[in-house]
DNA sequence: CATATTTATCGTAATATTGCGATTAAGTAA
DNA sequence: TTACTTAATCGCAATATTACGATAAATATG
C-alpha cells in the first residue's frame, strides 16, 4: 500500500511523530536555526540564505508552520517568520523525556 | 527533481535530518518506547506488538539501525535489539541545545 | 492607475517512503 | 537429514516528498 496505518498508533506517538517529520530536512534545520541566528524575525531573507529556489522555501515554511513549529505575521508587504517557543518547547521536552527512561536502562545486551 | 539537495546542506544539518527522519514515523516512536518499556532486550516480540507486518516491522527496524538509534545482536535463532543509549543521547542534547537558543530569544514579532 | 515587490499556490517530474506477500538465509529441533 | 522458527530481503503497488517554473494574490511605490 504505502499509507502510514496512522490510526493504529495513538495520539501522541502521531503527533511526535509529525513534529519530528517537519523538523527532519536539513534546509528546514537550516530555517530554524537561521530564525534563533536572527533573533529578530526574518521572511524573504530566508530564501537569500538558501539554495533553493522561493517555491521551493515557502513549502518548507508552510510544512514548518503547519507542525506549529513557526508562526508568520503580515508585516506591510512582506510575512514575518520566528519560532513557536511554545512548541518547540514541547517537541524538545518530550525528546528529553524520551531520553531520561533511555538513560534509565541498565544495558542487558547488545 | 525530487532529491533532497544534501550537497548544499552542513553535515551537522544533514546528520540531525537523517536521525530525526529515522523517528518521524509512529511505527518507529512505538518501536523506541517498546524498548525503553521492556528495558531488557527484544526481538519478535515487536512484531507481536505493532499492527505492521513482520516485513515492515523489520523494515523500520533497519532504518533505525541506519541511523545509529538502536543495535541487534545475535541471541541463538532470533535477534535482540536495544537503544543505543550513546546515539539517542546525542540526539536528544542537540535538540535540547537548538532549544536553549530559541528560549533566548525574546519574541519580537507574531 | 500602472508597476514593482513579496509570498503563496498550482502543476508537474523525479525520487523516496510505506506496506506487504513471497522468498531467502540461518539457526534450532526432531 | 528434514522440518520448524526467526528475521532479512526482494519485488511490487500505493502514496508522499522534494524541487522548481509559472502563475496568482496582495501590498507597496511611482
Amino acid at each position: 500500500m504505502g499509507i502510514t496505518k496512522s490510526d493504529f498508533f495513538s495520539q501522541q506517538q502521531n503527533e511526535l511523530a509529525k513534529q519530528l517529520k517537519a523538523l527532519a530536512h536539513p534546509a528546514r534545520i537550516a530555517i530554524i536555526e537561521f530564525l534563533i541566528h536572527r533573533k529578530t524575525c526574518v521572511c524573504g531573507e530566508i530564501v537569500n540564505e538558501l539554495p533553493l529556489s522561493q517555491a521551493t522555501v515557502s513549502q518548507h515554511l508552510r510544512e514548518l508552520k503547519l507542525a506549529g513549529l513557526i508562526q508568520g505575521s503580515i508585516e506591510g508587504s512582506s510575512i514575518c517568520y520566528c519560532i513557536n517557543q511554545e512548541e518547540f518547547g514541547q517537541l524538545a521536552a518530550k525528546i528529553s523525556e524520551l531520553n531520561t527512561y533511555v538513560l534509565n536502562i541498565k544495558s542487558v545486551c547488545c
